[in-house]
Order: C-alpha cells, then structure tokens, then sequence
DNA sequence: CTAATAGTGTCTATTAGACAGTATGTT
DNA sequence: AACATACTGTCTAATAGACACTATTAG
C-alpha cells in the first residue's frame, strides 16, 4: 500500500504540501467585574460585568471593536497564543483561560480563509492597574433574552454598541444551539457570535464550578459576591439561599469591611478544592 | 496608519502570505448503542455503548486504529468537513453532530503542524444497516475512573484496545480539566484524548439535554432507555427514579414488546420541545 | 432615629433516594 | 409454577424557595 518501510522513511520524505494549508487566529473573551460609583453613601457600589474590545486601527473592519487576539505561529501551542495575547494586553501572567469554540465558515474573514479558535479568559480587574494598552477599553455587558433572541449592549465610557444575535434550535441533528447574528453595526468579523458564546459559557458554568472566584479578589464580602452571581446570571438571587449554596466553597476570615453607611461585614476567601 | 484609503482597496491588494499557515484537520467520535445476544431466554440484551474506530492504511501510524477523520478544504466550512466524512463512513446523513474541541499542541501529528477540531457524532446503529466501510469497526467502550485516572478498554470482535488517561486538574488557571495521555500502544495520534472529551461530553450532556434519543431508535422501552443511560453514566439508576425523571421527555405508545420470556413492556416515543 | 445592607430562623414545597410490592409475559 | 423484567405506591431524606425577623453601622 505505502511505498515506505517504515514511519522513519515515510516521515523523512514526507511532502507538507500535499494538503491544502489555511491561517488561524485566536479571539479572547475577556470579563471582568466592574465597580460603578453610586451619589448615596449608604448605598453599595454597583456592579456590572465588563468585557475588554480593542479599536480596529487598520483594515479589514478599521476604526469597529473587536476582542482582543491574533494569529496563531506555525510553532506555537495553540493555547500558547491566547496565552501570548493575554500577557501583551494586560501585562498579567497567570490567568483563567478556557477554550470556547472554533469558528470556521469559509467567508468569515474578508480577507481570505481563517479559522478561529476563541477563547474565554476570567480576570480580577484589581489585579490589573489600569495598565491597558491605549487602543483597549472595557465594556459594561448588559444582556436581554426573549424568544431566543439575545440583545447585548456594551457601554464605555464614552460609547455604546449593540448587536443582537438569535439562538438557532437546530432539532437535534447538529449542536444544542447556534447563534446567528441579526443586527450588529459596530464589532467586527463574527465576533457578536464569540461573545455571546462566552456569556453563555459563564452563565452555565458559574452554576456547577468555581470559576467565579477569578473575576473576585482575595477578600470579598458576600454580599459583593451575590451581585456577581446576579449580574452573570441576570436574576435576583434570595440571601438565605444563595448563602447555603455558597457556604461551602468560602471560608469566613476575621476581617470586617466598614465604612458604609450601614451594618458592616465579614470578608471572605474561596475555599479551594470542594469539587 | 493604513496605506490604503478603503476596505476594497486593502482587500484588493491583500497579500494572503503575510501569515503563517497550517494544516487542519477533524477528528469524529461517533457514538452508538449495540446489542450483545445473551444466551437466556429470559434476559434482556445486555446493551454496549460502542465507538467507530477505522484502521489506518498507511503512515504514520501505520496499522493503528484511529477515529475517523480527513483534512479540512480550503473551500469548505469548518463543520462541513466531518459532515462530509460522516456521510463517507457511514453511508447517512442528518446525524447529530457537535463541536467537541480543537487540539493544535505542536508536536500531536509527526508529520507537520496539523491543528484538529474534534466533533462528537450520535448515532442508532438500526440506521446504518451494516453498510460500513472495509477498514472500520465498532469498539465496545468500558472506562473506570479512579483518583482522576481513566482506564478506557475498547473491544471488537477480534481485538482490545486499552489506554490510561490523567486529568489534570488545572487550579484555575486554565480549563477544568485536561487530559494527559499516561499509557496508550494501540491508538493513533493524540485520539486517546478525543475519545476521553467524547465520553465526558456524553456523560454530562445526558443529565441536561435530550441528546440520548439520538442513539435510540424510534420506538423504545423505558428499560432500553435505562440501560442506555446507565451505560453512560456508569452507574445503576433506581427505576421509579429514572421513571420520574425521563416521563416528561418520551410520549407513551400503544406498541407493545413482547417475546421476551417476562412481562411485556410498552414501547415509548421521544416526545420533542421539552427543553 | 433612619436608611441600607448583613445575616439568620423557619416553614413549606419540591425533588431525589430507597424499598417493597404488584403485574404479566414465556418456557 | 418459576423466572425475569415491567411498573407503581409510598415513606423518608435532602434541597430549594419564600418570607420574616434581628443586627449593625454612618450620618
């Protein structure tokens, strides 16, 4: 069958150009918790859930936002270019990195044929002090769901984008879900589709893991960590519920965040390895 | 910042070369439920949970078995390609099919940089009436886990395949988990892991979703659909539990099994759009 | 004192687990 | 009749949802 004896053989004279070769890139989700300051001191600061876009400064889709990424090296680990990217854009090492979904249909870049494999990254702003690159900015993510119609809105400071995206049933013969873009007129490339797919992603499983505590810092009260759960999750949780759910994976500490108008309370870690 | 004044202009003189480019291919774990003939009369029987495995003509890995697979075209949608591959080793179309994971390590194809993106198919055998291709053959699939290790043991009718998988789990700073492959002299690749992914994919799936009903046949018992959920999930199931839980999703029917040497048993349909 | 959040007790409703029992075909 | 599986009733345990209550601070 081979004209080879051996693998030795095969692989030394081996052709690399026999198929047909393409480009592949990497796209990170990036969320983050934000703070957002209140005028009522007895009131806590409101949280939203953020996200990291980069400003497009050259063409294909020049002056839209898009996440975060790039192409992937012929001699670089496919997780090593998220890794890359993730380190270049918040100076941090050492962050929650989840592959999402690889997004392949042949027009999806104008350029010519890429393939995109995205990831989701979990980051704890505090962590980052504000040494975002100039072109990088983060968004506010508010989401609605009807009728299986997902519209998102993303703040800045000074601009607001929406898209709206529709999950696709698809009756058992292919994925649970797809998304399809409806309206979009601000991101580029199909990028509505990798956030979306995030949102998701972290909605499902900020249920059954623990990957929360890498939006959250060391010490945290319990009453920051439910609004988090609340934002992801887009509903009102009750306190004595959530606090028995949550009563294992924390560990309460003897320090006490005051200062705010009304009774303090506890700080508390993540208590690791309850999974 | 951009030598050019519009989107067409740059695009018109877009030089696809300026990134580095690789091979992909897919990889497909094809899931399925088969009979294993029992010789009492009385017994039901004993149901298998079983992969499609074909053996690779020529090199690398030469002789080894593999999961069926091929390289993407330039021209053709991500998805498109294992659609493709299914239809070729199977002889069918419509066959539930979703996006498992991409595995781009460098050095996981001997020959070159090849980056793959695993799907995991479900599939009833009744289906397929035989008409496999010469080079494949179904695998019965037993895995045990302990202490984070997977033991897989694939059987066919003149073969046994075994691997060792680890889970490696991560501490939050990348996916859940990952697989290490720890002992493996039969299966081509980095397949090991693919099937691990499958197999958990599977595994969590079923408890959330409606996928099983796409590896049963029509008309089932609830004793069928029993056992193939106790497959899965590797564990025995409490009859008027499973009973409780599955009622909402299947419709019961007036088709009665009989011939089996004890009570007759109704036959019972998936009833769709309970998710 | 008041507004605002922190934190707990408890009752109820729902769901999951366990086991025992009855039903009904084939040989 | 005996075996094997089909199918149901019911008791108990565990979990989730709801609401009301008490606690504590800054201003």
């Amino acid at each position: 069958m081979s004209k080879y004896n051996s693998e030795e053989e095969f692989l030394k004279n081996y052709d690399s150009s026999v198929f047909e070769k393409l480009s592949m890139t990497t796209d990170i989700i990036i969320f983050s918790v934000s703070d957002e300051e209140v005028n009522n001191y007895r009131k806590l600061s409101k949280k939203k859930f953020s996200v990291l876009l980069v400003k497009r400064d050259d063409y294909p889709f020049k002056d839209k936002w898009c996440l975060p990424g790039g192409f992937i090296k012929i001699d670089e680990d496919l997780e090593a270019a998220p890794k890359r990217i993730l380190a270049d854009e918040t100076n941090i090492h050492n962050i929650y990195l989840e592959q999402l979904y690889t997004f392949g249909s042949v027009n999806r870049d104008p350029r010519m044929r890429i393939v995109s494999t995205s990831y989701m990254a979990l980051i704890d702003k505090n962590r980052l002090n504000d040494k975002l690159n100039t072109n990088a900015a983060w968004f506010n993510v508010e989401y609605y769901e009807k009728d299986n119609i997902i519209d998102v809105t993303l703040t800045s400071k000074d601009e607001i984008l929406t898209f709206k995206v529709k999950k696709v049933l698809k009756e058992l013969t292919t994925d649970r879900y797809k998304f399809e873009i409806m309206e979009n007129n601000s991101i580029a490339f199909d990028h509505p589709l990798v956030i979306v797919s995030g949102i998701e992603r972290l909605k499902n499983k900020i249920e059954y893991t623990d990957i929360v505590f890498n939006m959250m810092p060391e010490y945290f009260t319990l009453g920051e960590l439910q609004q988090v759960y609340e934002l992801i999750l887009n509903k009102k949780l009750l306190d004595p519920a959530f606090r028995r759910i949550i009563s294992s994976k924390v560990v309460k500490t003897d320090k006490i965040k005051t200062g705010e108008g009304h009774r303090p309370s506890y700080l508390f870690k993540y208590k690791k390895g309850t999974n």
